[in-house]
RNA sequence: GGGUCUGUGGGGUAGCUUGGUAUCCUUCCAGCUUGGGGUGCUGGUGACUCCGGUUCAAAUCCGGACAGACCCA
Protein backbone atom coordinates (compact mmCIF):
# COMPACT_ATOMS: atom_id res chain seq x y z
CA UNK A 1 0.00 0.00 0.00
CA UNK A 2 1.04 3.44 -0.96
CA UNK A 3 1.51 6.15 2.05
CA UNK A 4 -1.40 8.87 2.84
CA UNK A 5 -0.11 11.39 0.84
CA UNK A 6 -2.56 13.88 0.10
CA UNK A 7 -4.16 16.01 3.46
CA UNK A 8 -7.74 16.17 3.98
CA UNK A 9 -7.75 19.99 4.56
CA UNK A 10 -6.08 20.72 1.15
CA UNK A 11 -7.89 18.01 -1.16
CA UNK A 12 -10.68 16.85 0.29
CA UNK A 13 -11.40 14.79 -3.19
CA UNK A 14 -8.42 13.57 -3.91
CA UNK A 15 -8.09 12.92 -0.27
CA UNK A 16 -11.64 10.67 -0.22
CA UNK A 17 -10.73 8.91 -3.30
CA UNK A 18 -7.26 8.04 -1.95
CA UNK A 19 -8.53 6.80 1.44
CA UNK A 20 -11.37 4.16 0.12
CA UNK A 21 -9.07 2.59 -1.90
CA UNK A 22 -6.71 2.79 0.67
CA UNK A 23 -8.73 1.14 3.41
CA UNK A 24 -9.96 -1.25 1.05
CA UNK A 25 -13.43 -0.32 1.22
CA UNK A 26 -13.95 -0.64 -2.90
CA UNK A 27 -12.28 -1.99 -5.92
CA UNK A 28 -13.02 1.32 -8.49
CA UNK A 29 -11.32 -1.44 -11.59
CA UNK A 30 -14.59 -2.86 -12.30
CA UNK A 31 -15.05 -1.85 -15.64
CA UNK A 32 -18.39 0.17 -15.84
CA UNK A 33 -17.83 3.67 -14.41
CA UNK A 34 -19.77 3.98 -11.38
CA UNK A 35 -20.18 0.51 -10.56
CA UNK A 36 -17.46 -0.58 -8.09
CA UNK A 37 -17.09 -3.56 -6.27
CA UNK A 38 -17.70 -4.25 -2.50
CA UNK A 39 -14.61 -5.33 -0.76
CA UNK A 40 -15.45 -7.61 2.30
CA UNK A 41 -14.12 -4.30 4.57
CA UNK A 42 -16.51 -2.00 3.07
CA UNK A 43 -19.21 -4.28 2.56
CA UNK A 44 -18.91 -5.21 6.53
CA UNK A 45 -20.09 -1.59 7.42
CA UNK A 46 -22.59 -1.54 4.82
CA UNK A 47 -24.02 -4.57 6.18
CA UNK A 48 -23.89 -3.54 9.85
CA UNK A 49 -25.74 -0.22 8.66
CA UNK A 50 -28.33 -1.88 7.25
CA UNK A 51 -28.80 -4.23 9.93
CA UNK A 52 -29.20 -1.25 12.08
CA UNK A 53 -31.81 -0.27 9.88
CA UNK A 54 -33.46 -2.98 9.46
CA UNK A 55 -33.74 -2.93 13.55
CA UNK A 56 -35.55 0.49 13.54
CA UNK A 57 -38.00 -0.77 10.72
CA UNK A 58 -38.92 -3.97 12.12
CA UNK A 59 -39.30 -2.22 15.48
CA UNK A 60 -42.02 0.16 14.14
CA UNK A 61 -43.71 -2.79 12.57
CA UNK A 62 -42.85 -1.78 8.69
CA UNK A 63 -42.71 -5.20 6.65
CA UNK A 64 -39.61 -6.08 5.04
CA UNK A 65 -40.74 -6.69 1.01
CA UNK A 66 -38.32 -7.17 -1.58
CA UNK A 67 -39.75 -6.42 -5.30
CA UNK A 68 -38.39 -7.13 -8.88
CA UNK A 69 -36.02 -5.38 -10.21
CA UNK A 70 -37.49 -4.55 -13.85
CA UNK A 71 -40.18 -2.36 -14.17
CA UNK A 72 -42.42 -2.43 -17.20
CA UNK A 73 -42.21 1.09 -19.25
CA UNK A 74 -45.98 1.43 -19.19
CA UNK A 75 -46.31 1.55 -15.31
CA UNK A 76 -42.90 3.64 -15.39
CA UNK A 77 -44.83 6.07 -17.06
CA UNK A 78 -48.17 6.40 -15.11
CA UNK A 79 -46.91 9.16 -12.74
CA UNK A 80 -45.94 11.87 -15.43
CA UNK A 81 -43.83 14.73 -13.33
CA UNK A 82 -42.13 11.16 -12.05
CA UNK A 83 -41.17 9.82 -15.39
CA UNK A 84 -39.93 13.29 -16.30
CA UNK A 85 -36.97 13.97 -13.47
CA UNK A 86 -36.03 9.81 -14.05
CA UNK A 87 -36.39 9.93 -17.68
CA UNK A 88 -32.95 11.34 -18.40
CA UNK A 89 -30.97 8.32 -15.85
CA UNK A 90 -32.29 4.89 -16.05
CA UNK A 91 -31.50 2.06 -17.77
CA UNK A 92 -33.54 0.22 -20.56
CA UNK A 93 -34.08 -3.09 -20.76
CA UNK A 94 -34.89 -3.83 -24.55
CA UNK A 95 -34.15 -7.25 -25.84
CA UNK A 96 -34.43 -10.59 -24.20
CA UNK A 97 -32.78 -13.07 -25.81
CA UNK A 98 -32.74 -12.66 -29.71
CA UNK A 99 -35.96 -10.89 -29.30
CA UNK A 100 -36.85 -7.16 -29.29
CA UNK A 101 -39.35 -6.59 -26.32
CA UNK A 102 -42.70 -5.11 -26.89
CA UNK A 103 -42.96 -3.31 -23.74
CA UNK A 104 -39.31 -1.84 -22.14
CA UNK A 105 -38.12 -2.46 -18.91
CA UNK A 106 -36.22 0.10 -17.03
CA UNK A 107 -33.67 -1.04 -13.98
CA UNK A 108 -35.90 0.48 -11.32
CA UNK A 109 -34.37 4.03 -10.58
CA UNK A 110 -36.45 4.05 -6.88
CA UNK A 111 -39.30 1.50 -7.03
CA UNK A 112 -42.70 3.39 -6.85
CA UNK A 113 -44.10 2.57 -9.65
CA UNK A 114 -42.83 -1.46 -9.01
CA UNK A 115 -44.32 -1.83 -5.94
CA UNK A 116 -47.99 0.88 -6.16
CA UNK A 117 -49.33 -1.28 -8.84
CA UNK A 118 -49.39 -4.39 -6.20
CA UNK A 119 -50.43 -1.62 -3.30
CA UNK A 120 -53.52 -1.97 -5.48
CA UNK A 121 -53.70 -4.77 -5.23
CA UNK A 122 -53.24 -5.16 -1.43
CA UNK A 123 -55.39 -2.48 -0.18
CA UNK A 124 -58.68 -3.08 0.25
CA UNK A 125 -60.02 -1.64 3.09
CA UNK A 126 -59.40 0.68 5.91
CA UNK A 127 -58.15 -2.37 7.85
CA UNK A 128 -55.50 -2.74 5.44
CA UNK A 129 -53.91 0.13 6.77
CA UNK A 130 -51.71 1.48 7.28
CA UNK A 131 -49.41 -0.51 5.04
CA UNK A 132 -45.96 -0.09 6.00
CA UNK A 133 -43.52 -2.16 4.13
CA UNK A 134 -39.55 -1.30 3.04
CA UNK A 135 -36.81 -3.02 1.44
CA UNK A 136 -33.07 -3.00 0.81
CA UNK A 137 -32.16 -3.24 -2.64
CA UNK A 138 -29.82 -2.10 -5.41
CA UNK A 139 -31.26 0.56 -7.83
CA UNK A 140 -29.84 2.37 -11.11
CA UNK A 141 -29.49 5.51 -12.25
CA UNK A 142 -27.57 6.17 -15.33
CA UNK A 143 -25.19 9.47 -13.77
CA UNK A 144 -23.45 11.39 -16.45
CA UNK A 145 -21.04 13.54 -13.82
CA UNK A 146 -18.10 12.15 -12.54
CA UNK A 147 -18.97 9.61 -10.30
CA UNK A 148 -17.49 8.62 -6.69
CA UNK A 149 -17.33 5.78 -4.64
CA UNK A 150 -20.10 5.17 -2.58
CA UNK A 151 -21.10 8.97 -2.88
CA UNK A 152 -22.19 9.13 -6.78
CA UNK A 153 -22.52 5.66 -8.29
CA UNK A 154 -24.71 4.44 -10.72
CA UNK A 155 -26.10 1.33 -9.17
CA UNK A 156 -27.03 2.46 -5.28
CA UNK A 157 -27.63 -0.17 -3.01
CA UNK A 158 -29.87 1.84 -0.64
CA UNK A 159 -33.41 1.03 1.57
CA UNK A 160 -36.89 2.42 0.32
CA UNK A 161 -39.48 3.02 2.96
CA UNK A 162 -42.76 3.15 1.40
CA UNK A 163 -45.90 3.80 3.30
CA UNK A 164 -49.99 3.82 2.65
CA UNK A 165 -52.46 5.57 4.86
CA UNK A 166 -56.03 6.84 4.94
CA UNK A 167 -55.21 10.17 5.70
CA UNK A 168 -52.91 12.68 5.16
CA UNK A 169 -52.67 13.49 8.87
CA UNK A 170 -51.73 9.70 9.21
CA UNK A 171 -48.98 9.72 6.83
CA UNK A 172 -47.90 13.38 8.27
CA UNK A 173 -47.03 11.26 11.61
CA UNK A 174 -45.37 8.55 9.66
CA UNK A 175 -42.77 11.40 8.48
CA UNK A 176 -42.65 11.94 11.91
CA UNK A 177 -42.28 8.10 12.77
CA UNK A 178 -39.26 8.56 10.35
CA UNK A 179 -37.11 10.97 12.06
CA UNK A 180 -37.35 9.11 15.06
CA UNK A 181 -35.64 6.38 13.08
CA UNK A 182 -33.42 8.27 11.17
CA UNK A 183 -32.10 9.65 14.37
CA UNK A 184 -31.77 6.42 16.04
CA UNK A 185 -29.69 5.28 12.74
CA UNK A 186 -27.63 8.16 12.12
CA UNK A 187 -26.65 8.00 16.22
CA UNK A 188 -24.83 4.45 15.68
CA UNK A 189 -22.74 6.45 12.25
CA UNK A 190 -22.57 9.15 15.22
CA UNK A 191 -23.23 11.41 11.79
CA UNK A 192 -24.92 15.13 12.26
CA UNK A 193 -27.51 16.79 10.04
CA UNK A 194 -29.73 19.04 9.60
CA UNK A 195 -33.63 18.38 8.40
CA UNK A 196 -34.68 20.57 5.98
CA UNK A 197 -37.54 21.04 3.36
CA UNK A 198 -36.78 20.84 -0.56
CA UNK A 199 -37.42 24.13 -2.63
CA UNK A 200 -40.50 23.56 -5.10
CA UNK A 201 -38.30 22.89 -7.74
CA UNK A 202 -35.94 20.75 -5.88
CA UNK A 203 -38.31 17.92 -4.74
CA UNK A 204 -38.81 14.49 -5.55
CA UNK A 205 -40.48 13.95 -8.91
CA UNK A 206 -44.23 13.43 -7.89
CA UNK A 207 -43.83 14.53 -4.34
CA UNK A 208 -46.12 16.41 -2.37
CA UNK A 209 -42.77 17.73 -0.45
CA UNK A 210 -39.59 16.47 0.05
CA UNK A 211 -37.23 16.45 3.44
CA UNK A 212 -33.32 16.29 2.58
CA UNK A 213 -31.38 14.81 5.59
CA UNK A 214 -28.07 16.90 4.97
CA UNK A 215 -24.66 16.05 6.89
CA UNK A 216 -21.82 19.38 6.60
CA UNK A 217 -18.87 18.64 5.39
CA UNK A 218 -15.92 20.45 4.83
CA UNK A 219 -15.67 24.59 3.54
CA UNK A 220 -19.51 24.61 3.14
CA UNK A 221 -19.76 21.40 1.89
CA UNK A 222 -22.77 19.55 2.50
CA UNK A 223 -23.88 15.84 1.46
CA UNK A 224 -27.37 14.56 1.34
CA UNK A 225 -27.82 11.35 3.11
CA UNK A 226 -31.64 10.83 2.23
CA UNK A 227 -35.01 11.76 2.25
CA UNK A 228 -38.32 11.42 3.56
CA UNK A 229 -41.02 12.26 1.17
CA UNK A 230 -44.72 12.86 1.78
CA UNK A 231 -46.83 12.49 -1.83
CA UNK A 232 -50.51 12.21 -0.31
CA UNK A 233 -52.34 11.04 -3.62
CA UNK A 234 -50.08 12.30 -6.45
CA UNK A 235 -49.04 8.65 -6.58
CA UNK A 236 -52.38 6.82 -5.37
CA UNK A 237 -54.39 8.03 -8.07
CA UNK A 238 -52.36 7.07 -11.64
CA UNK A 239 -51.59 3.62 -9.47
CA UNK A 240 -55.36 3.69 -8.32
CA UNK A 241 -54.72 2.42 -4.81
CA UNK A 242 -57.91 2.74 -3.56
CA UNK A 243 -59.56 2.23 0.30
CA UNK A 244 -63.24 1.28 1.46
CA UNK A 245 -63.76 3.44 4.27
CA UNK A 246 -65.95 2.93 7.54
CA UNK A 247 -68.67 4.25 5.59
CA UNK A 248 -68.66 2.62 2.21
CA UNK A 249 -66.62 4.90 0.18
CA UNK A 250 -63.72 4.37 -1.58
CA UNK A 251 -60.67 6.34 -0.91
CA UNK A 252 -57.15 6.97 -2.74
CA UNK A 253 -54.59 6.35 0.33
CA UNK A 254 -52.02 9.23 1.15
CA UNK A 255 -48.67 8.09 0.88
CA UNK A 256 -44.94 8.37 2.38
CA UNK A 257 -40.96 7.49 1.68
CA UNK A 258 -38.21 7.71 3.69
CA UNK A 259 -35.01 6.42 2.01
CA UNK A 260 -31.28 6.35 2.02
CA UNK A 261 -28.22 4.65 0.92
CA UNK A 262 -24.70 3.53 0.41
CA UNK A 263 -23.92 7.11 1.09
CA UNK A 264 -24.00 7.06 4.44
CA UNK A 265 -20.92 4.54 4.24
CA UNK A 266 -19.39 7.77 1.86
CA UNK A 267 -20.27 10.04 4.29
CA UNK A 268 -18.92 8.33 7.66
CA UNK A 269 -15.39 8.22 5.96
CA UNK A 270 -15.88 11.47 4.43
CA UNK A 271 -16.93 12.94 8.00
CA UNK A 272 -14.98 11.07 10.38
CA UNK A 273 -11.81 9.98 8.32
CA UNK A 274 -8.10 12.15 8.82
CA UNK A 275 -5.14 12.36 7.36
CA UNK A 276 -4.10 9.05 8.53
CA UNK A 277 -6.97 7.56 7.68
CA UNK A 278 -10.73 6.01 7.78
CA UNK A 279 -11.86 7.08 11.42
CA UNK A 280 -14.63 4.07 12.57
CA UNK A 281 -17.47 4.53 14.86
CA UNK A 282 -17.07 1.26 17.05
CA UNK A 283 -20.71 0.37 16.43
CA UNK A 284 -19.95 0.10 12.35
CA UNK A 285 -16.61 -0.63 12.60
CA UNK A 286 -16.14 -4.45 11.45
CA UNK A 287 -12.81 -4.49 13.71
CA UNK A 288 -13.85 -2.87 16.93
CA UNK A 289 -10.66 -3.66 18.65
CA UNK A 290 -7.24 -4.62 16.60
CA UNK A 291 -4.96 -6.37 19.22
CA UNK A 292 -1.26 -6.27 17.61
CA UNK A 293 1.26 -8.16 20.09
CA UNK A 294 4.90 -7.05 20.35
CA UNK A 295 7.29 -10.13 20.79
CA UNK A 296 10.84 -9.78 21.69
CA UNK A 297 13.19 -12.77 20.92
CA UNK A 298 12.68 -15.65 22.90
CA UNK A 299 9.21 -14.56 24.01
CA UNK A 300 7.55 -15.32 21.59
CA UNK A 301 5.06 -17.97 22.66
CA UNK A 302 4.76 -16.32 25.89
CA UNK A 303 3.28 -13.00 24.63
CA UNK A 304 1.40 -14.74 21.46
CA UNK A 305 -0.62 -17.40 24.20
CA UNK A 306 -1.21 -14.18 26.17
CA UNK A 307 -2.72 -12.00 23.13
CA UNK A 308 -4.33 -15.12 22.20
CA UNK A 309 -6.01 -15.55 25.55
CA UNK A 310 -6.92 -11.53 25.59
CA UNK A 311 -8.21 -12.23 21.67
CA UNK A 312 -10.94 -14.97 23.17
CA UNK A 313 -11.81 -13.40 26.15
CA UNK A 314 -12.80 -10.36 24.04
CA UNK A 315 -14.80 -12.42 21.42
CA UNK A 316 -16.40 -14.28 23.94
CA UNK A 317 -18.03 -10.68 25.62
CA UNK A 318 -18.95 -9.72 22.27
CA UNK A 319 -16.76 -7.62 20.91
CA UNK A 320 -15.56 -7.59 16.94
CA UNK A 321 -11.89 -8.35 18.01
CA UNK A 322 -8.64 -9.36 15.46
CA UNK A 323 -5.51 -10.38 16.88
CA UNK A 324 -2.78 -9.37 13.93
CA UNK A 325 -0.31 -12.25 14.77
CA UNK A 326 1.46 -11.47 10.91
CA UNK A 327 5.15 -11.64 10.83
CA UNK A 328 5.67 -7.70 10.42
CA UNK A 329 7.02 -5.12 12.55
CA UNK A 330 4.58 -3.53 15.24
CA UNK A 331 5.13 0.19 13.69
CA UNK A 332 3.94 -0.80 10.19
CA UNK A 333 0.68 -2.46 11.25
CA UNK A 334 -0.18 1.01 13.65
CA UNK A 335 -0.22 2.40 10.46
CA UNK A 336 -2.19 -0.17 8.87
CA UNK A 337 -4.94 -0.13 10.93
CA UNK A 338 -5.18 3.17 11.51
CA UNK A 339 -6.09 3.30 7.21
CA UNK A 340 -8.38 1.07 8.25
CA UNK A 341 -10.12 3.23 10.92
CA UNK A 342 -9.91 0.84 13.45
CA UNK A 343 -11.38 2.39 16.95
CA UNK A 344 -9.52 0.96 19.42
CA UNK A 345 -5.91 -0.51 19.37
CA UNK A 346 -4.66 -2.82 21.89
CA UNK A 347 -0.95 -3.87 22.41
CA UNK A 348 0.68 -6.18 24.44
CA UNK A 349 4.23 -6.89 25.59
CA UNK A 350 6.49 -8.74 27.42
CA UNK A 351 6.59 -5.71 29.65
CA UNK A 352 2.85 -5.66 29.87
CA UNK A 353 2.87 -9.11 30.67
CA UNK A 354 5.32 -8.15 33.51
CA UNK A 355 3.29 -5.32 34.75
CA UNK A 356 -0.14 -6.91 34.67
CA UNK A 357 -1.73 -4.40 31.75
CA UNK A 358 -2.39 -4.39 28.18
CA UNK A 359 -1.66 -0.96 26.17
CA UNK A 360 -4.29 1.14 24.87
CA UNK A 361 -4.47 3.26 21.39
CA UNK A 362 -7.86 5.27 20.74
CA UNK A 363 -8.15 5.99 16.96
CA UNK A 364 -9.88 9.27 16.61
CA UNK A 365 -8.54 11.55 19.07
CA UNK A 366 -5.37 9.76 19.25
CA UNK A 367 -4.87 8.74 23.66
CA UNK A 368 -3.16 6.74 24.83
CA UNK A 369 -2.92 4.40 27.94
CA UNK A 370 -3.39 1.21 30.03
CA UNK A 371 -5.54 -1.31 31.49
CA UNK A 372 -4.95 -3.54 33.53
CA UNK A 373 -5.02 -7.17 32.36
CA UNK A 374 -7.56 -8.30 34.91
CA UNK A 375 -10.73 -5.64 33.77
CA UNK A 376 -9.40 -5.06 29.97
CA UNK A 377 -12.56 -7.15 29.13
CA UNK A 378 -15.26 -4.51 30.85
CA UNK A 379 -12.48 -1.28 29.94
CA UNK A 380 -12.48 -2.41 26.39
CA UNK A 381 -16.44 -2.33 26.45
CA UNK A 382 -16.61 0.98 28.13
CA UNK A 383 -14.31 2.65 26.00
CA UNK A 384 -15.91 1.75 22.80
CA UNK A 385 -19.13 3.54 24.15
CA UNK A 386 -17.44 6.50 25.69
CA UNK A 387 -15.64 6.26 21.95
CA UNK A 388 -19.19 6.03 20.77
CA UNK A 389 -20.69 9.15 22.88
CA UNK A 390 -17.52 11.70 22.19
CA UNK A 391 -17.33 11.31 18.38
CA UNK A 392 -21.54 11.61 18.70
CA UNK A 393 -20.78 14.65 20.77
CA UNK A 394 -17.85 16.47 18.86
CA UNK A 395 -20.35 15.48 15.58
CA UNK A 396 -23.03 18.10 16.67
CA UNK A 397 -21.08 20.68 17.74
CA UNK A 398 -19.06 20.37 14.73
CA UNK A 399 -22.24 21.09 13.12
CA UNK A 400 -22.97 23.86 14.46
CA UNK A 401 -20.16 25.53 13.68
CA UNK A 402 -19.94 25.29 9.93
CA UNK A 403 -23.11 27.64 9.42
CA UNK A 404 -22.73 31.30 9.05
CA UNK A 405 -25.75 33.25 8.77
CA UNK A 406 -25.50 36.16 6.76
CA UNK A 407 -27.62 39.10 5.71
CA UNK A 408 -25.79 39.68 2.63
CA UNK A 409 -24.42 38.33 -0.55
CA UNK A 410 -20.81 40.05 -0.38
CA UNK A 411 -18.27 37.72 0.27
CA UNK A 412 -20.13 34.86 2.12
CA UNK A 413 -18.00 32.62 4.32
CA UNK A 414 -17.01 28.96 3.31
CA UNK A 415 -19.48 27.56 5.30
CA UNK A 416 -22.67 26.35 4.97
CA UNK A 417 -25.07 29.43 4.70
CA UNK A 418 -28.23 30.62 6.63
CA UNK A 419 -30.24 33.64 5.24
CA UNK A 420 -33.44 34.85 4.89
CA UNK A 421 -35.38 33.97 1.35
CA UNK A 422 -38.89 34.73 0.97
CA UNK A 423 -39.62 32.09 -0.95
CA UNK A 424 -40.18 33.30 -4.73
CA UNK A 425 -38.42 30.88 -7.04
CA UNK A 426 -36.92 34.11 -9.16
CA UNK A 427 -35.01 35.05 -5.74
CA UNK A 428 -34.11 31.55 -4.86
CA UNK A 429 -32.29 30.98 -8.62
CA UNK A 430 -30.02 34.21 -8.01
CA UNK A 431 -29.14 33.24 -4.91
CA UNK A 432 -27.88 29.71 -6.79
CA UNK A 433 -26.26 31.61 -9.22
CA UNK A 434 -24.85 34.26 -7.09
CA UNK A 435 -23.46 32.32 -4.41
CA UNK A 436 -22.86 29.44 -6.82
CA UNK A 437 -24.33 27.32 -3.97
CA UNK A 438 -27.45 24.99 -3.91
CA UNK A 439 -30.17 26.04 -1.75
CA UNK A 440 -30.96 22.75 0.49
CA UNK A 441 -34.03 24.32 1.97
CA UNK A 442 -36.02 25.46 5.08
CA UNK A 443 -35.45 23.84 8.68
CA UNK A 444 -38.35 21.55 8.98
CA UNK A 445 -38.28 21.54 12.57
CA UNK A 446 -38.86 25.68 13.27
CA UNK A 447 -35.88 28.16 14.33
CA UNK A 448 -36.55 31.31 15.90
CA UNK A 449 -35.62 33.83 12.81
CA UNK A 450 -36.61 37.01 11.62
CA UNK A 451 -34.45 38.34 8.58
CA UNK A 452 -35.35 40.02 5.12
CA UNK A 453 -35.10 38.35 1.90
CA UNK A 454 -31.52 38.52 0.45
CA UNK A 455 -32.85 40.02 -2.98
CA UNK A 456 -36.18 41.33 -2.64
CA UNK A 457 -35.84 42.56 0.57
CA UNK A 458 -39.22 41.13 1.96
CA UNK A 459 -39.54 39.64 5.40
CA UNK A 460 -39.06 36.04 6.46
CA UNK A 461 -39.38 34.48 9.61
CA UNK A 462 -37.60 30.93 8.86
CA UNK A 463 -34.09 30.73 7.60
CA UNK A 464 -32.57 29.22 4.44
CA UNK A 465 -30.10 27.09 4.51
CA UNK A 466 -27.35 26.57 1.11
CA UNK A 467 -24.43 25.16 0.40
CA UNK A 468 -21.85 23.30 -2.01
CA UNK A 469 -23.77 20.13 -2.73
CA UNK A 470 -21.20 17.23 -3.34
C1' G B 1 -25.08 16.34 -27.52
C1' G B 2 -19.92 18.95 -29.17
C1' G B 3 -14.69 19.03 -28.22
C1' U B 4 -9.72 17.92 -25.88
C1' C B 5 -6.70 14.34 -23.67
C1' U B 6 -5.35 9.46 -21.68
C1' G B 7 -4.93 3.84 -21.58
C1' U B 8 2.37 0.09 -19.81
C1' G B 9 3.01 -5.85 -13.94
C1' G B 10 -1.89 -5.79 -8.18
C1' G B 11 -1.06 0.02 -7.42
C1' G B 12 1.94 4.31 -9.15
C1' U B 13 5.31 5.41 -13.22
C1' A B 14 9.68 6.03 -17.30
C1' G B 15 9.96 5.08 -22.37
C1' C B 16 6.29 7.32 -27.42
C1' U B 17 8.52 13.35 -30.47
C1' U B 18 13.01 10.30 -33.81
C1' G B 19 9.86 2.35 -34.47
C1' G B 20 14.59 -2.26 -32.66
C1' U B 21 16.85 -5.48 -25.16
C1' A B 22 10.42 -2.00 -21.31
C1' U B 23 12.68 1.93 -16.36
C1' C B 24 12.10 2.96 -11.36
C1' C B 25 9.11 2.92 -6.69
C1' U B 26 5.55 0.11 -4.12
C1' U B 27 2.72 -4.34 -3.28
C1' C B 28 3.03 -9.67 -3.40
C1' C B 29 6.07 -14.56 -2.67
C1' A B 30 10.68 -17.15 -0.43
C1' G B 31 14.86 -16.87 2.88
C1' C B 32 17.76 -14.51 6.54
C1' U B 33 17.67 -10.23 9.78
C1' U B 34 14.57 -7.21 12.94
C1' G B 35 10.74 -6.45 16.65
C1' G B 36 6.88 -0.79 22.12
C1' G B 37 5.47 4.01 15.53
C1' G B 38 6.79 2.53 8.41
C1' U B 39 13.93 -2.85 9.85
C1' G B 40 17.57 -4.06 6.37
C1' C B 41 19.66 -7.46 2.85
C1' U B 42 19.30 -11.27 -1.07
C1' G B 43 16.42 -13.63 -4.59
C1' G B 44 11.69 -14.25 -7.21
C1' U B 45 6.49 -13.71 -9.62
C1' G B 46 4.13 -10.17 -12.55
C1' A B 47 2.64 -5.43 -17.81
C1' C B 48 2.53 -2.46 -23.15
C1' U B 49 -6.57 -2.24 -23.29
C1' C B 50 -8.63 -4.80 -27.74
C1' C B 51 -9.17 -5.36 -33.25
C1' G B 52 -7.14 -4.04 -37.83
C1' G B 53 -3.35 -1.34 -40.95
C1' U B 54 1.81 0.44 -42.30
C1' U B 55 6.76 -1.97 -41.63
C1' C B 56 12.00 -6.65 -41.96
C1' A B 57 10.40 -4.92 -37.07
C1' A B 58 5.05 -1.40 -33.34
C1' A B 59 4.21 0.19 -26.30
C1' U B 60 5.86 3.91 -29.95
C1' C B 61 3.10 5.69 -36.41
C1' C B 62 -2.22 5.33 -38.74
C1' G B 63 -7.65 3.78 -38.39
C1' G B 64 -11.52 1.79 -35.42
C1' A B 65 -13.70 -0.25 -30.88
C1' C B 66 -13.92 -0.28 -25.65
C1' A B 67 -12.80 2.13 -21.04
C1' G B 68 -11.55 6.47 -18.34
C1' A B 69 -10.45 11.91 -17.28
C1' C B 70 -11.33 16.97 -18.40
C1' C B 71 -13.72 21.26 -20.90
C1' C B 72 -18.09 23.31 -23.35
C1' A B 73 -23.61 23.19 -24.28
Amino acid sequence: MDDMVVKKSEDFSEWYNEIVELANLTDKRYPIKGMNVWTPYGWKIMRMTDEFIREELDATNHQEVCFPLLIPETEFKKEADHIKGFDSEVYWVTHAGLNELDIRMCLRPTSETAMYPIFALWVRSHSDLPLKTYQIVNTFRYETKMTRAFIRVREIHFFESHTCHTTEEDAQSQVEEDFVILEKVMRHLALPYFLLTRTEWDKFPGAYYTVGVDCPLLEGRSLQLGSIHHYRENFSKPFDIKYEDVDGTLKHVHQTTFGMSERLVGCTVAFHGDDKGLVLPPDVAPIQVVIVPILAKGKVEEVMVAAQRLRDDLKKSGVRVHLDDKDERPGSKFYNWEIKGVPLRLELGQRDLAEGKVCFAVRHDGTKGSFLRATTVEDVHSKLQEIMRVMNESAWKRLSTAVATIDSLENPPKKILRFGWCGEESCGREIETRTELKILGTPYIKEAFHAKCLICGKETDKPTYAARAM
